[in-house]
DNA sequence: TGCCCGATTAACT
DNA sequence: GTTAATCGGGCAA
């Protein structure tokens, strides 16, 4: 069995931790599966939630490394970011895609879809199909009810812009694992 | 207090 | 391809 991610993991430089999640397994109350697309968001990268300093929703970002920061995107849906690099730097991934492997009839239920490429294909679904929502927000990563198991393999990670977003479009910021059918959006050659 | 808008999704045409 | 749903954060007044 691949090594959990420890905190420590998480207290490195956002650019490195988030390539380095492609492939890791993410399990929450024993559902989820492998880890297939990400984004890094910096403090000092415009898009980042944490860019205009300290408030109430973000204020995990500003503690230490290893811990969830969930957000509500659109009044509608749930986000997941774990919270990377010394404490105070303020820099989190966002977990947008997994390939499911665990759980897969718990998540079908929640989500109210069948199919599983739409099961976990998108930061809020993701969030749906596992059963995260803000009671997570602040959680250790290290602890249940969350597992994140270190990939087994290297993987072939494609690299791209980020999804979504209006500032800082240009940087190349989004990881996915190579022709993963499982991403939300596919990765330009 | 009021207003604008978003790290999205599903259901349209 | 376009758009409605839906609401809290952030900031101006």
């Amino acid at each position: 069995m691949p090594a959990l991610l420890r905190r420590k993991f998480f207290a490195r430089s956002v650019h490195e931790v988030a390539p380095e999640l492609i492939g890791a397994t993410l399990l929450f109350n024993s559902a989820g599966g492998v880890i297939v697309e990400v984004e890094a968001y910096h403090q000092t990268d415009a898009a980042a939630h944490s860019f205009n300093g300290r408030t109430v929703r973000n204020a995990v970002m500003f503690g230490p490394p290893g811990y969830a920061y969930i957000y509500r995107s659109y009044g509608i849906h749930w986000c997941l970011n774990f919270v990377c690099e010394p404490e105070g730097i303020a820099s989190a991934v966002l977990v947008r895609a997994l390939a499911p492997t665990h759980g897969l009839a718990a998540m079908r239920r929640r989500r109210g879809v069948a199919d599983e490429r739409l099961l976990c294909s998108g930061p809020g679904r993701l969030c749906e199909a596992l059963g995260i929502s803000d009671k997570q927000y602040g959680l250790a990563l290290d602890q249940p009810p969350f597992q994140i198991f270190a990939r087994g393999v290297a993987a072939d990670v494609a690299i791209g812009p980020r999804i979504g977003i209006t500032k800082a479009v240009d940087h190349p910021w989004r990881y996915g694992l190579k022709d993963s059918r499982f991403v939300s959006k596919p990765f330009r050659a």
